[in-house]
DNA sequence: TATATAATTAACACCAGGTACTAATACGAG
DNA sequence: CTCGTATTAGTACCTGGTGTTAATTATATA
């Protein structure tokens, strides 16, 4: 796209759409495009107060490591720091506050049930573990910083069918409680 | 943390390790770390094949570029596409690959859950919203590139609990089936 | 112990993508 | 014509490097 000479009001709406949609572009680059130099390009960062492009770069680089950081398995789904495969587990969680309403700091239930729900495919020995149903009761509200500790125990089973019992506990009171009936399926199953 | 003078074979093991926890950091603060001088700092990186500050600073934030989007509430949550404040919602939500099992590229049914619970939630019109009980029922798996479409409706509400059904379909099918006792809370109550 | 080999440090030229500052030039309005 | 804004030019300097050549220091091995 070879963009005419225009004014400068004209031309700063255009640079800071340009930097939206191209983040990583140059001074030289810039200047080519608008046809001024790159001096001109300069002081129009400058009164835009928009920053040279490492800037840039260094600022969503920042962001993206904060955010993968949140990311991480074990920041999600709680750590396994215990498991007796087809028997029992264990799963530490710490409540981030991204995990949390801003409003009020408390966790939302999702994640309680991640965790619950994740130990529960975990304790499971089977190729292949999907959640059939569950009942959840939340008893006290978790909040940001809580370590969160699941205990999950397979209480029966029947056929491809597994009953898990999952109690959440922070600080010692149990703050969650969830009955899951997991189902294990076969490779090459129909339906899925 | 001052670390003394050590073999080449450790101090590359440690300056991986050390770029894994601080990738912003430059080859003059390595040096420094390290004891040793800015030109073995370089080699080290070439013999280890790591970029420059700058070009491992561009791939983080080329990364982050591209996926700003992991994070976004729409597509953690699902997008509110309508809303009847204290009556129903609807919420579609596109499965990522993010959030399936790698194994089989059935999503992991917390992510449902959390369209389902955060739905339940946004209905609710009120200051505080918690989830108290639920009852799911997962009925078939849904798979990577679903357009996970749930609906929502408060069925009855007593003091401050409010029933929530709802149900989330794939092309027509019901996959899933939540209902929420939710519970509202006023500002400053007892236990929170 | 001498010497080969590996590891480290130094020195220098150069690059990208800037900042900061000064100065010159273009251009339109009154 | 002149004033003011906009633009362009030029220079010095900065960071965080690359690339190359060469010198120095450690270490091991015959």
């Amino acid at each position: 796209m070879v963009t005419g000479r225009m004014g400068k009001l004209k031309r700063h709406e255009k640079l800071k759409n340009a930097l939206q949609h191209e983040p990583f572009i140059t001074d030289e680059e810039l200047a080519a495009h608008f046809h001024v130099s790159i001096q001109t390009i300069r002081l129009d960062r400058m009164e835009l107060k928009i920053p040279e492009q490492r800037e840039r770069m260094k600022q969503m680089a920042t962001q993206a490591y904060g955010s993968v950081k949140s990311l991480s398995q074990e920041e999600i789904f709680g750590e396994l720091v215990d498991l007796e495969l087809g028997k029992s587990g264990i799963s530490i969680l710490i409540a981030q506050k991204e995990m949390a309403f801003e409003r009020n700091g408390i966790i939302r239930g999702h994640h309680i049930f991640a965790q619950a729900n994740s130990l529960a495919v975990a304790i499971i020995d089977a190729e292949v573990v999907l959640t059939g149903e569950a009942r959840l009761r939340y008893l006290k509200p978790v909040v940001i910083g809580d370590k969160i500790i699941a205990r999950g125990k397979i209480m029966s089973s029947k056929k491809d069918k597994y009953r898990v019992e999952v109690i959440t506990k922070v600080n010692g009171e149990t703050v969650f409680r969830g009955e899951f009936v997991m189902v294990t399926k076969m490779r090459d199953e129909e339906g899925i």
